[in-house]
DNA sequence: TCTCTAACTGATCAGTAGGTCAATTACGCT
DNA sequence: AGCGTAATTGACCTACTGATCAGTTAGAGA
């Protein structure tokens, strides 16, 4: 049984930071609809009510590990392609971090896959994300333009070029985040073919 | 108000193949959890006890819709890829031929990208398909075994392959889906890139 | 025509979800 | 020491979920 009031050398962000963390690993697995306040609680070690103390709303808690989350990702991406000065040799160092930041905490690529999923279903947390969302898209545009100014990509295979990266990294961070040696294999293929490398074509 | 006892010029059939297109529509959109017997009974025009002289259980409909959809998917795969003598050639007649399906009707491919997220989420969904993942996984590991036969694929690259063409078509099936334009020009990129004609590699 | 059954409604149930709140305890500040 | 506030519990509310079932009506077959 758990003691009534405040317990002894407790700090707030120490909690808050708790929360977030075993959160993103409930919601990455789970989803935002099956995981439940007190699924959550529980696994922290404490009573649904106390989240309301850090977070206004379930939606609200979601959008908090979804702001972290984010955040340290794109970080590291662009931190990965610092140092290379070609598109693809950039596109390859996001590849490679990503499978290292996997293999770190699969709750993390996990997360920001279930985060598409559970934003299309609810619609007031898409709105919410939309900056977010605006902030990747910008990552890869840039990535993009870089490569068309570069002369390695054809101005009119902008857009296919977009689509293309787009479609590949949402299908790494499906189902196969979970596999770590499909996930390489996934990573190396991916790598092989835009390289013509993958098959015989003539 | 609805009357009550049978209606009138109501054969079986008709009302469980309305159930079953208005659940892939309903499923497909919003997800197994969000969406409720209530929302998929009203869009019918019949009660949610209804939906039960039909199927034993809200998982039972949601499986029926995915022996539907899958074999329909299937279907239509396996005659696309009739007359096609290279694995290059098979591969894009898939594509060419998913995008089709999604023009005609878009709750397919949507559905099929549910189901993954779904079963992933629940468990006892994810046993219950487990049959038809096989199904899956087979067509394209046959496809990948004659394209080695073939010499189009070396052999050490046949699980690399695989886990490309998963990732890829995951990918696809997944928010793009919605987007008619971004997923054209994602096939697109595809194609382009197995070929070694999307980004300068020099 | 009479019966049996298929197709449904409407009321209802138990379970559980997100969320609220008064009460309780510990801590930091003066 | 004492006061205000931060952290937390536990009881509780309303809403809604999947599911059950007795009762009602239409049609098919003898």
């Amino acid at each position: 049984m758990k003691r009534l009031g405040r317990p002894p050398d407790t700090s707030s962000v120490q909690t808050r930071d708790r929360i977030l963390v075993v959160a993103r690993e409930m919601f990455s697995v789970h989803g935002y609809e099956i995981t439940t306040n007190r699924d959550i609680a529980t696994a922290v070690g404490i009573t649904p009510g106390a989240l309301y103390h850090y977070f206004g709303s379930k939606l609200a808690l979601y959008l908090a590990v979804h702001g972290d989350t984010q955040s340290q990702v794109y970080e590291q991406f662009t931190k990965a392609i610092i140092g290379h000065d070609t598109f693809i040799g950039q596109f390859e160092a996001v590849l490679d971090i990503a499978y290292e930041m996997n293999m770190e905490d699969a709750s993390v690529a996990r997360f920001i896959g279930a985060v598409r999923v559970d934003s299309g279903r609810h619609p007031d947390m898409a709105a919410a994300l939309s900056t977010h969302v605006r902030q990747r898209e910008r990552f890869f545009a840039v990535m993009i333009d870089l490569g068309v100014k570069r002369g390695e990509i054809a101005k009119e295979n902008r857009l296919v070029v977009q689509a293309y990266l787009l479609t590949v990294l949402m299908g790494l961070t499906d189902a196969v985040s979970g596999d770590h040696e499909l996930q390489k294999r996934a990573i190396q293929g991916i790598k092989m073919a835009m390289r013509g490398q993958l098959v015989k074509t003539s």
